[in-house]
DNA sequence: CTCGCGTATTATAATCATTCTAAACAAGCG
DNA sequence: CGCTTGTTTAGAATGATTATAATACGCGAG
């Protein structure tokens, strides 16, 4: 298993005390987390971390592919640490977002645009309400 | 072919100017717009419209399924004059957005996951280059 | 047709996520 | 160990969207 530091010295991103921390924390808790959320969680261990601090570096790991920023809600960007490709499902009610287990939307599936343009991502969204919200609904 | 205004008294929305003028546009100019494109398009014809009722009235209009609110970019809402459920293409390089006809994702897909919540809509966006940007990008 | 209520619009200010700026600092190379 | 360059920091700026409060208007009741 690769330590933050050495992830960060193979991809040749120079090795700051923000940025371990960001991905420690990031290769602990995958999950969805806006930069607020990292940036407040992290002040315990390291008071004087910068939220603008944060938001470079997530930016910085996006473009490297360590992590991915989704675009399923409207008011804040939310970042998956997870970057391999996968379908969420987001709760129109509690706006939480599930990981979905399914299989990429196979090429053939749009072929009839392969002339138009080249795809390097495809964003699988599912929307509408999680068991929880539903169950809470009917009361 | 039903006008703004009769669109408007069917779903009982009280009939205004401000909306009016931009059902008309929504209905003879369908495709991808942000709350500014619309109201400076609008202000030839209509010099004292606020934005402020721009985007009262697009999220009143997505409220009754009349337009729908892409998450495609992350700086700015867009609003797809087109309702009906289709996936798109996101040019990560000029921004513009391309209707993709294409067949909806078939419930088996996601089976699995039909005990844990109810989906009622779900969002399709693949991301790359078109071919206008692929072409800029080899010269 | 007119009145009056309730809602929409307007202009302006407020909000809030994100990015920018400039100065202080630190990583890592020689 | 010092230099160079890129990073962090604190704070200010930006910009999309929403809130506020006063005015104007739609439209149903009479």
């Amino acid at each position: 298993m690769e330590t933050a530091i050495e992830k960060l010295k193979s991809l040749k991103i120079k090795v700051t005390r923000s940025r371990v921390e960001l991905l420690k924390f990031l290769m602990d808790n995958k999950g969805h987390f806006t930069a607020e959320d990292i940036f407040k969680r992290l002040q315990a261990q390291y008071p004087n971390l910068n939220l603008a601090s944060v938001y470079n570096n997530l930016n910085l790991f996006d473009e490297h592919g360590m992590i991915r920023r989704l675009y399923t809600h409207r008011e804040k960007a939310v970042w998956d640490a997870d970057a391999r490709a996968h379908a969420h499902f987001v709760c129109d009610v509690c706006g939480e977002i599930f990981d979905l287990d399914l299989p990429l939307i196979p090429e053939k599936y749009y072929l009839k645009y392969s002339g138009s343009f080249k795809v390097s991502h495809e964003e699988i969204i599912f929307r509408g309400i999680c068991n929880k919200c539903a169950k809470k609904e009917n009361i």
